[in-house]
This record gives C-alpha cells, structure tokens and sequence, in this order.
RNA sequence: GGUGCGGUAGUUCAGCUGGUUAGAAUACCGGCCUGUCACGCCGGGGGUCGCGGGUUCGAGUCCCGUCCGCACCGCCA
C-alpha cells in the first residue's frame, strides 16, 4: 500500500497516528537543521517536517529534496507549535521518520501555484503540469460532477445513454467537416460527426424513445475562448413528445444541475421569449437579461425633422444607460470610437443626457426640441441622471449593433455579475434564413426541423415571402447571453423532408445521396419526436464562472486548432500517404 | 480572410524622442539559519531582445516582410 491517508484530509484528530503519505513536493524551507516540506496531491497539502533531531541519511535527503519529486512518506501526526489557519490541515504536521523519492523531478518550467507565473503558451506546452493546479483540478472536477448529475437525472426520466459512430459521411451543409480518409476504400472518406443529429433521429426511429449521450462533435471552423474543435455536447432526442415536453425536461435537468452542482435555485419557471422579440428588444438571439437596458425603436419619433443621418435610414434604436447621464465629453468620444470599431460597425454615436437638474443635453440639440427628445425618453422609460444612447441604419444591422452596445455598457456598469445566473428560452425561430449572396434559403438550426403545424401552408408556398415567415418548434437554451443548447421538433414524415430539401435547393439526386438513409428510415414508421443538444463544455465553463472553455477541458487546443503538447496536427510519412491516397492493395500486388 | 494587442533571463515583465557593459522580481545554484508556511540573510550563474531583411556612425527601440500566441469580426446548418 502506497499511503493510509491523502494530503487533505489529516486533522488534530488524528495526532499520535503513524501515517504514510504520498505526493508532489510544492516547496520546501529549510531552516538550518530542521527542513519543512510540504507535500501536495490532488487532495490537499500537508507539511512535513523533519527534526534537527533526525539522523544524518534522513536530514539530507529532506534537504535535498526539489520540486514537484514525488515522495512517499513516513512518520507521526503532530500538532503543530505556530498552526496556520489558512490550511486545512494547518493544525497539523507529518514528523517523518522515513522519506522514499518515488521520482525526481526537473525544474517546472512555471510555478504550479493557484497563481502561476507562467504565461497560457508555456502552460499549453505542458499541460500534464498546468492540470497539477488547484484552479484547473477544480474546473475538471466541475466537469465530472455536472456529467454525473446530467447522467442521474437523465437515467431518473429512463433515458438510455446510447453511443453513436464517429466516423461517419459528410454532409456538408453547415459547418465545415473533418474528413478521414479510408484505406481500404481508396479515394473515399468518413467525416466526423458535427453532432449525432441524424443518427439519434433514426434511434427514435428505432423506437428507443428516450436517448442521450455526452458526447465529443467536430466543426472544422475557426476558433474562439469558447469553441473548440473537438467539443462535447450533452445530446438529447424523446419520442412522441411535443415542444412543451421538451423544455420541460430539460428545464428540469438544468435547475437539477443548478442545485445540486452549485446549490443554485432557479425560481419559477425559466422565462421564454420569441426569437422575434430577442432580436427587437436585445438586437441579439441570446440575449443576456441579468439586466434590462431593452433597446427601443424610435424611428418614428426621430424621422421628419432634417437631421438627415436619421432620415435616410430604415431604423433607428436607442438603449437607455441608467445614471449614464456623469459621463464626460472624454467618455463619450471614446464610447463612440469603441462603436466605430470594425468589430461593432456603427458610423457614429448619439447621445442623449437627461441631467439631474433637468435640462436635457444631446449630440442633436440643433434638430430636436427638448420636447422631443422628451418624447423618446418616455418611451425608453428614462429617468433624470440617465443618458440614452442612439444607433441607426439597417433594422437587423443596427439591433445587433445596439445590442453588442448594450452588452458593453453592461460589462461597463458591473451589471454581469458571473455568479448571477439568469436563464431563458428563446423560442419560435424561423425555420429559414435567406441568403443574398448565393440566393437561396438555409436552415436557421437544420435542415431536419419541422414548421409549426399552424405555418403548414406557408412552408409548402413557393413565395418567397411566404418562407421567410415560417417558424419552427426550435427552442435554444440561453444563459447570461451565451447560447447553452438548441434544439427542435423534428421532422418524421419523408414527404416534409423531401419538401424541406426542395426548398433548400437540394436536389432529389443529391438529397438521395447525402441523405437518402434518412428518407428512407422515415417510410418504415418514424414517430413524433423532438429533442435538444446542450454544449456541455460552455455549460461547465458558465457554471465555473468562466468566458473560457478550455480551463474546462483537460486536453484543449490553441486558436489554430493545434495541441502544442503533443504538437499535432502533424506530417504524415510518404508510405501512410501512399497506403491512404495512391495506392489501392491490389496496385501493390501487382508490384 | 480581416482587426487589435503581444513576443526581451527558466518564468513574468520594465526598457522614454535610436546612444555606455540590456535591468527588476521571481525561479535556479552555493553558503548561513531549530518553527517556517510568500521564511529570512549573503553570494552566484543565467540573454540568438521570435526570425529575416532594410534605414543609420549606431537598432531591443524606426521601416518592410515573416512566424508564433491571445482576444475579436467573418465563419460556426
């Protein structure tokens, strides 16, 4: 047996006890004679000391010791003369009588401290010492806590957890795949999966009503804090379910979560708003509501009195910034260069104070009548010492700019508090999204959601204007302005599939091709169903209080898509090439 | 594909309008120290200033190119 005890869990109690324990070196002090070590595992840190008193082999290893050594060790449980509070185990000290170096140890490159002073490339370099750290053991605890919880409840509603293949076939509508070339089919690739979507629609298929999986998905796309190549999501699919049911369940499942991960409480239900609504009042499909801030159109109040900026656009969009009305000239020029950013888009800033003694000051005093610009302040609900802040252009352009603005101002006020947990379901999506560029519909979530029953009509017009109003039973879960999880009431008859490909501009041909497994499933007795996926790294990381996921992923990789610990991706050699693109078994035969 | 910030000792950083031998802290090594826990004190070693080119009497500093990292935009059905 290697140890009786861990580095955490030693008390005074325990004084008098012979102990064996194993661990890291986090740093030791000598002090003439006598040497104090303290000793770290996953657990906790434990001081050891080791007594002038000691005999000769045993003082000089203990004063030989370095870093992050691994030792297993010997002695008695002690009170300790000056106890340290800040420790769990600070009552205590392990007075050795026997030191084994397990392993030594070169010089860490960076401190393996909750602080450390190494920068994010070294730490990436080396991981295995990075993942040593307090801060990340507790993320990956997180993790495996809030897989477990997800598994409990789950299995509680009789969901079976049902593995699906990685290596399957591309089908590149939305993200870019990750393809894998196939030897013993020469020329021809697998892709791996951007999510289970069609294999968990074909398990209902299979009459296994109630699936899910956690479960790693690839998207050959850029990278950001929050996304990763490799990610993993918690996928979930019911049969003979309607969209209540859905978002039931999984309001259910996340307010568990909330509780019995973080001890959390969700009152009430989780509020739901249209996707139409978010867009209009937050300019943004997951909008953070923590705080309000609403945006409010006011082109109606604005247009018709000569400041052309305002005239000559389609929308014009205010947010009022409670007690914003201090701001200084500086401020505010630096506010409108931070909206003029390439980032945000915006052509310009406008402002306007309502001062605390009442006057109103604006960017646009030479075209409004203090009345006027009364008018806007009442229906943004603005109060005396508040500034309102005015964006314009393209209706959907300049909601989005607003809201990346709201955010800001947000952030700025100390409003977006991380601990503050404040979820919501965006609902009632539209099933299409036009493209001007390539003239054609997309799928706004994919191409496997159902209309509304009530919008039938519209979906099998062949109007353009008609489509674009179709909605979907498509459901996203957002927190605290990050999308957690999306999903939909699917469709199950082939007849609707077929039409979704049409109208997608995917031919019958190519629809059979990529998809023609699916089709086919849905002649043989496809039931009703629906089902979500949540990106169960971003939930882990928005539990922990973090914009980051990858603190949250043992193994992450950097933003160009490489693992600089093992450095991949990587070269091949020429024969793993051959063997994969140009030679077939039977042209090397005949060799 | 684009924008911004960054790359100087093992590490984190400072280094002004170009000008002596490129600094600090920490880590590391040696010595002293019997109650430390950010131990303390004394001493020491340690630099391809990311890389390449240019301007200049002179470049860590200015210019061009390039590579790498982070954040963001595009992209992510």
């Amino acid at each position: 047996m290697y140890r009786t005890h861990t580095c955490g869990e030693l008390r005074i109690e325990n004084a008098g006890q012979t102990v064996t324990l194993a661990g890291w070196v986090q740093k030791s002090r000598k002090l003439g004679g006598m040497t104090f070590v303290d000793l770290r595992d996953r657990y906790g840190i434990t001081q050891l000391v080791v007594d002038a008193s000691a005999d000769h082999e045993l003082l000089e290893t203990a004063a030989s010791l370095g870093r992050e050594w691994v030792l297993q060790v010997t002695g008695t449980v002690i009170e300790r003369q000056s106890k340290n509070s800040k420790m769990p185990t600070g009552d205590i000290e392990i007075s050795l009588s026997a030191i084994k170096v397990l392993n030594k140890a070169n010089t860490p490159p960076f401190t393996i401290e909750d602080e450390s002073d190494g920068g994010e490339e070294l730490r990436a370099k080396y991981r295995y010492l990075d993942l040593r750290r307090n801060p990340l053991q507790k993320a990956i605890k997180l993790r495996h806590q809030i897989a477990h919880e997800v598994r409990n409840y789950l299995d509680a509603k009789n969901f079976l957890e049902i593995e699906t293949p990685y290596l399957i076939k591309s089908t590149p509508e939305g993200a870019r795949d990750f393809v894998v070339p196939s030897r013993m089919n020469p020329g021809q690739f697998y892709a791996l999966p951007q999510s289970p979507q069609t294999f968990k629609q074909l398990l209902m298929v299979a009459g296994y009503d109630r699936y899910f999986q956690i479960v790693r998905c690839f998207r050959d796309e850029d990278l950001r804090a929050d996304r990763q190549p490799e990610f993993t999501q918690i996928d979930c699919e019911m049969s003979f379910v309607d969209q209540e049911d859905v978002l039931d369940t999984f309001e259910g499942m996340m307010k568990t979560l909330f509780k019995n991960v973080l001890n959390v409480e969700i009152a009430g239900r989780i509020p739901r708003m249209s996707w139409y609504d978010a867009m209009d009042f937050y300019g943004s499909d997951k909008p953070d509501i923590r705080f309000g801030m609403k945006i409010h159109e006011i082109t109606d109040l604005v247009q018709g009195h000569g400041f052309s900026v305002f005239d000559s656009v389609g929308y014009v969009g205010a947010i009022n910034v409670e007690g914003a009305a201090e701001y200084t000239r500086k401020q505010i020029d630096e506010l409108t260069e931070w909206v003029k950013r390439p980032q945000v888009g915006a052509k310009g800033l406008v402002y306007i104070k309502l001062n605390a003694d009442g006057s109103i000051k604006s960017s646009v005093d030479k075209f409004y009548t203090p009345e006027q610009l009364q008018a806007i302040a009442d229906r943004l609900g603005a109060n005396k010492g508040d500034m309102m802040l005015v964006l314009c252009g393209e209706k959907r352009k300049a909601q989005n700019m607003l809201g990346v603005l709201r955010i800001e101002m947000g952030n700025r006020l100390g409003l977006r508090d991380p601990f503050n947990f404040a979820p919501l379901w965006v609902v009632d999506f539209p099933l299409f999204e036009w493209d001007d560029e390539t003239q054609r519909f997309y799928a706004m979530h994919h191409p496997f959601t159902a209309p509304k029953p009530e919008h039938l009509e519209l979906y099998y017009s062949n109007k353009k204007e008609d489509l674009e109003k179709v909605c979907a039973n498509a459901y996203d879960f957002v927190l605290n302005g990050t999308e957690l999880g999306g999903g939909s009431i699917r469709i199950h008859e082939a007849e609707m599939q077929q039409r979704m490909f049409e109208i997608l501009g995917i031919s019958k041909e190519d629809a059979e091709y990529k998809f023609g497994f699916i089709i086919n499933a849905f002649k043989f007795g496809a039931p009703p169903h629906g089902g979500l996926a949540f990106g169960f790294d971003r939930v882990c990381s928005l539990f922990g209080g973090q914009e980051t996921i990858r603190d949250y992923i043992a193994f992450p990789k950097n933003n160009q898509g490489r693992d600089v610990m093992i450095d991949s991706p990587s070269y091949i050699d020429q024969l793993q090439m051959d063997e994969l693109f140009l030679e077939s078994k039977a042209e090397r035969k005949e060799e």
